[in-house]
DNA sequence: TACCTTTGTATCGGCTACCGATATAACGGA
DNA sequence: TCCGTTATATCGGTAGCCGATACAAAGGTA
């Protein structure tokens, strides 16, 4: 399963974030760039790489959508739920750290 | 100067964090391997990479130190700060993000 | 109708960074 | 004498991000 001693990088954690609802790559971009007002624009080339990638993790899976649309719809997977409570608390450690010594 | 805009990466964030006290390159080491709870041991490849890096950018300055000895100190410069507080900043807007949706 | 912007997915090459392996060597203790 | 720790440094492989590029459908406007 290769959950844990993951570190995952910015846009991989955002898109599993995203993920938490079904949607699509393009979706995807949009919720990332609105969350981080703006800081973060996942590009075209980071995340098609980083969906197929995921996929072949088995941290998120393709969402079979009922009417069929050019748009391909995705979700995140128990795996990557896991994967991503990690990250988080991993995210806390850096945070709390920082926070310490600054 | 280049403060902005950057992305820090953990290895790198653990070792301007290490420097805001003078310390040598393996000293940089146990005390991220400290901090991080034996989580994060950052190896010497990447260490002494990220160092000549860091002392590209001016975000770290060798401490010309008195004793002669095998040990270079270096410690973090004012950009090298900025840069830090930034990416702290960044975390927190990752942490938040995550305890928002999870 | 014709054109443009937005939506939407996808690939490729270049660059950066991490890591493990490897090398070298001084120091201290058993 | 031997060995583990301290200490710095380089190299090759691998993974990931990004910008550029490509293609195309949908929607709005002149």
């Amino acid at each position: 399963m290769n959950t844990s001693n993951n570190v995952l990088t910015e846009a991989v954690y955002y898109i599993l974030l995203a993920l938490v609802e079904p949607l699509h790559g393009y979706g995807i971009m949009q919720q990332t760039a609105r969350l981080s007002n703006g800081r973060l624009v996942i590009s075209a080339g980071t995340l098609y790489g980083a969906i197929s990638t995921l996929l072949e993790k088995g941290w998120i899976k393709q969402v079979t959508n009922t009417f069929e649309s050019r748009r391909k719809e995705y979700v995140i997977t128990p795996d990557g739920h896991v994967v991503l409570m990690a990250e988080l608390d991993r995210l806390r450690e850096l945070v709390a750290n920082g926070e310490k010594i600054l």
